[in-house]
DNA sequence: TAATAAAGTTAGGCTTACCTAAAACATTAA
DNA sequence: TTAATGTTTTAGGTAAGCCTAACTTTATTA
């Protein structure tokens, strides 16, 4: 399984189960993503369909096969892992664990990620918020909703940001919004659709598109 | 920089300063220790003079240029603190470490590097007792000498043991023999060369070349 | 519903890192 | 010092993973 293999995998997963819009995962989508061409992803689709790990007809629905599920969900459980450990182990802030956690998830040692798993005390969350997947590949569901969906006056706990790029997460660092932040959303602005957050003696103002990327919890 | 080519500088390193007999790096020594055809690794060496990493002529002795040491040193120090991680705060014995830190030494940050040396208090020398090249690529030296070198009678301590294996650091570790262990040459016999040493109630005789494989310190 | 736009697919090419087979050179032994 | 052996190099080829350009299909809108 090569590391190109591992990635297209991966990003099949998160497109087809990780977005609160449930949408097909597109070529298209894959592409802009994965930083390549619409040819190449379909290049490669082709391959992994060869390889049973995908199973789509031409020009229809993209989907990942029990096979290419599991090692979907192990990438994702190594990167996470590795998140973890990076922040909780090293000193590394949640914008920076990111790209590194990128390369680490393609080492390939079942007994380094049993032993990093333990070393970690098996956490059950990453520091953006996302569950990590347990040795058999088991998930924890979460109510977790977009602060999108948040109505005025409503109050909630930050759980999770989308961990997009590091700019965006920096970003969200220095409005001091962090997970466990317990916040009231005190306005909505109708022109902008811009929401003004309280929390512990702060008052921000966020964007729509801010707010379409934090997950929480209404309390 | 690609795996393949920092693996061909890291071992050109290893073969041209980390042998006791110092010879050339040799064509066909790289292909087999990298699992290549010698063609390969004339290809690759070809790719590695365009872009002045390493300095040959043909059918001459292959050097390494100041940027080719640069890299190789690199690779090293990370392979190592690496080894040590997982030896250290992962539990793993020391022939398991290998093969993952081979995997290991490739991951680009040098913030991580930066925090794993930190985070392991700056370690000197890896579990295998290959010393560990600090942030500037300065490496200790040390007066170590083979095993095979020492006189009957003579006492030493056991300061390292060559990292080729698993199997052959998996067969010292069940004899008993670790890095500080110290041990008195008891016998060489002459008929095979063999060695018999004493330590702590252990008596123990090991082969030529076992004894080519142990670095060691006279007390 | 037909025209246009957008998305997906195919064909043909490139680079990296490997390969085999054969040729060039170097070393050793007679 | 020549022949035999071994090592290095060259030439030509392959697979993976990407590309561009052209083409096909689907989706959108007039």
């Amino acid at each position: 399984m090569s590391f190109a293999e591992e990635n297209y995998l991966k990003v099949l997963y998160q497109l087809s189960y990780e977005r609160v819009d449930r949408k097909d995962a597109k070529t298209s989508e894959l592409a802009l993503i994965l930083k390549v061409k619409p040819a190449s992803v379909n290049d490669m689709l082709k391959k992994l369909k060869e390889k049973r790990y995908v199973d789509n007809k031409k020009y229809g629905k993209i989907s990942l096969t029990k096979k290419g599920k599991e090692v979907a969900i192990n990438v994702i459980r190594k990167h996470r892992l590795w998140e973890t450990f990076l922040y909780e182990k090293l000193d590394f802030n949640w914008a920076e664990v990111h790209d590194v956690a990128e390369q680490l998830e393609h080492i390939q040692s079942k007994k380094l990620v049993k032993k990093l798993d333990k070393f970690l005390s098996f956490p059950r969350f990453d520091p953006h918020g996302d569950p990590i997947p347990n040795e058999k590949g088991e998930i924890v569901k979460t109510n977790r909703v977009l602060l999108s969906s948040i109505k005025k006056g409503d109050f909630f706990r930050v759980v999770g940001v989308k961990d997009l790029s590091s700019d965006f997460l920096q970003y969200i660092d220095d409005l001091k919004i962090r997970i466990n932040s317990e916040i009231i959303l005190e306005d909505i602005q109708e022109f902008d659709k811009t929401r003004l957050l309280c929390f512990n003696e702060n008052k921000v103002r966020i964007s729509k598109e801010v707010s379409d990327c934090i997950f929480v919890l209404p309390l």
